[in-house]
DNA sequence: AGCACGCCGACT
DNA sequence: GTCGGCGTGCTC
């Protein structure tokens, strides 16, 4: 068998770490049409010369220096068995920045790529070969790849105004490639067909389409499908036919291949879907927007871990394109990227926003506890009158913990702000993260010296709100009865936070209960994530209705009440600031086996700005450290980390015998929203 | 992960 | 004298 002379550099698609880098391979001269970068490949690895599958990430010259920086192997090469199918769907952007990711999370590429890559449908795949094929014969090229001539033509498009925006803010954002946090306008809007969407909808559409028109990709992303059904009404009226291609879980498996196969055409388009939308191959990306950063469906719940926001900051640095979090709410994250003159802030030119009125400011307020003060039930009434009042409650299932009695504020530890919890009914109080004992315990912002654990039972507000209302029609909107849309008759819509449907129009009224409860849930991240569900929440009210925001007071409720919830993020951020936390740094945790953890510690020994809580036991075997880190130490800490991680993997290995032992090695999990 | 290579106990 | 145990290390 003869050969190319070219290295054919392999990523094997395997989630073990110690295999997480190319390994080079001969090209048999009958597989060097169709072994370019991009293809998946099978081949022979191992002693056994087992066939494993992987990806064609690049093809070099043999005295070459990989691109990667990543000597070429000296040694004799195997050759590739095979090229699976001529499609290049790994392209070079997307390799880049699932590297980039990988190395940045300590985790796997193919991981990465496994979101970035739907699974392979044969049939599709072979259509959209012959129908590249037939694009590529009517160019007079030959090469039925992704580098032949457009199969479709894109539709004149005009540059949307961006009306609500200062003259050019937005359009310039996409024109430059800037980076922005942009405010969204908080009314709903209803569409010519008659379809209600918020006004942000439109306005990630009009981004989108503004991409188009410079003959650029767009990648659009939401967190949920509620979400992208208002993306897709919307773009239904501005984009040009054939312009949008969905990329979700949501789909049947040939339609997303079906779907991500077309974003490889060589055509700009505008690419809508949930968080792994950020890694869609693009044609001349120009723009990445992601609506509702905050939403924690942006936190991608397999290793490594990555959040979209964060791929979504690699991708944007890599690519120069665009980047925009539209939004009613500002994440702390996107305050420090603004503080930091990394991001735009653009706001709405007019500053017209929802009428918030936080009860617990208004004299005479109801006997405490009351969990709906009169002037909210007066507001419900006569809102009744005109059309649907929404009425937001917490939703059932927190984990309980402990409170101080008198203020109510949550317990936290006195050495490092971390959580309190009781490992059993009657135990001192202990932090979970770095194991202290909170003996003696006292609240340091009322000196009260008791606590209680707070749990949180919601769900009989819809009784409750019938009963009161007798004759009004009551609809329940939760995880379990999901409603968009709801008429403009009156009606009680009673929603759980971020299952609120749309009311054309808009709410008569809208009446946020439970904030106190809301507020006492076991999160360092609760004020933000309130006024996240409270304003876009409010964002559906009508014009001019009123939003009674029941039972919080103090900074939350003047942000929201002024419509500035920048000012509640910057006044978080501060305090993260002084306490160390995310994002003022970044935080990885470390699990595993005591000395795998040790091990993996004293590998960041000398790293500046570098400190680690606990470890604390995790459970019976494993143990779990918090590492606190500064951006800059970034790339240092997960370089040793992941080394660690590969001499976990490689070295002393469990002990077989009996077999019953899964293996408890070691995780790394970084910038984990859930940590703090 | 698999699989081979390698160095110590009880077996024909 | 060997057959085979699984600890260790590699896979282009």
């Amino acid at each position: 068998m003869t050969h190319t002379g070219l290295v054919a550099r392999v990523l094997i698609d395997s989630p073990l770490p110690q295999l997480d880098h190319l390994f080079d391979y001969a090209v048999p001269d009958e597989l060097a049409a169709v072994a370019l970068p991009g293809v998946r490949v099978k081949v022979p690895f191992g002693s056994s010369g087992r066939v494993m599958s992987g990806y064609l990430i690049d093809l070099v010259p043999p005295d070459a220096t990989g691109s990667d920086g990543e000597a070429l192997f000296h040694g004799a090469l195997s050759p590739l068995e095979s090229v699976v199918s001529p499609a290049r769907v790994l392209t070079g952007e997307v390799w880049t920045l699932a590297r980039a990711l990988a190395d940045r999370a300590a985790g796997n590429a193919s991981d990465i790529i496994r979101l970035a890559v739907p699974p392979r449908r044969v049939r599709v795949e072979k259509a959209w070969l012959a129908q590249a094929a037939d694009a590529a014969d009517a160019a007079g090229t030959a090469a039925p790849t992704c580098d032949s001539a457009p199969a479709v033509t894109v539709p004149a498009v005009t540059v949307p105004a961006f009306a609500d925006y200062p003259p050019g803010a937005v359009a310039a954002l996409v024109a430059d490639g800037r980076r922005a946090a942009v405010a969204a306008v908080p009314e709903p809007v209803q569409l010519p067909g008659g379809e209600t969407v918020g006004q942000w909808a439109l306005t990630l559409a009009e981004l989108g389409v503004a991409a188009l028109a410079a003959g650029r990709s767009a990648i659009l992303a939401v967190p949920d499908y509620r979400d992208q059904d208002q993306l897709q009404a919307a773009l239904e009226q501005l984009a040009p036919a054939g312009s949008v291609r969905r990329v979700d879980a949501r789909q049947s498996d040939p339609d997303r291949y079906r779907d991500f196969l077309a974003c490889l055409d060589p055509v700009p388009r505008i690419i809508i879907g949930n968080r792994s939308a950020v890694y869609a191959p693009a044609h001349e990306l120009g723009l990445i927007a992601l609506w509702d950063d905050g939403d924690p469906l942006y936190a991608e719940p397999l290793s490594p871990y990555v959040h979209a926001r964060d791929a979504a900051l690699v991708r944007q640095q890599q690519s120069g394109c665009a980047l925009v979090f539209l939004g009613h709410a500002r994440s702390v994250e996107v305050e420090r990227l603004v503080e930091i003159g990394w991001f735009d802030a653009v706001a709405p030119a007019r500053s017209r926003h929802p009428r918030v009125i936080p009860t617990e400011l208004q004299a005479g307020a109801d006997a405490r506890g009351a969990r709906i003060p009169s002037a909210a039930w007066g507001a419900a009434r006569d809102a009744l009158q005109h059309g649907p009042v929404l009425v937001q409650v917490a939703s059932p299932g927190y984990a309980p913990v402990l409170a101080c009695t008198t203020c109510r504020h949550s317990a936290r530890c006195t050495r490092c702000q971390g959580p309190l919890g009781l490992a059993s009914a009657g135990a001192t109080p202990a932090c979970r993260w770095c194991g202290a004992l909170a003996a003696g315990w006292h609240c340091p912002l009322c000196e009260g010296t008791t606590y209680r654990l707070v749990t949180v039972g919601s769900g009989r507000t819809a009784e409750e709100l019938g009963r009161a209302f007798p004759g009004v029609r009551v609809i329940v909107a939760d995880g379990d009865h999901i409603v968009q849309h709801v008429g403009a008759s009156p009606a009680l819509v009673i929603a759980t936070r971020g299952a609120e449907p749309l009311a054309p129009g808009g709410y008569r009224a809208v009446l946020l209960l439970d904030g106190e409860r809301l507020l006492a849930r076991e999160s360092l991240r609760v004020g933000e994530d309130c006024l996240r569900w409270w304003s876009n929440a409010a964002a559906l009210a009508a014009p001019g209705a009123s939003v009674m925001l029941i039972g919080v007071g103090g900074l939350l409720a003047r942000s929201l009440s002024l419509w500035q919830p920048e000012r509640y993020s910057a006044s978080e951020l501060a305090d993260r600031r002084s306490l160390r936390f995310p994002p003022a740094v970044r935080a990885a945790s470390v699990t595993g086996t005591a000395p795998a953890v040790e091990t993996a510690l004293a590998g960041l020994a000398g790293i500046a700005g570098v400190d680690v809580l606990g470890p604390v036991g995790a459970d019976r075997e494993t143990v779990r450290a918090i590492v606190r880190l500064p951006y800059s130490a970034g790339d240092e800490v997960a370089i040793a980390l992941k080394a660690a991680i590969v001499r976990a993997a490689t070295g002393r290995r469990p002990a077989k015998g009996g077999g019953y032992r899964p293996p408890p090695t070691l995780k790394v999990r970084f910038d984990d929203p859930e940590l703090l």
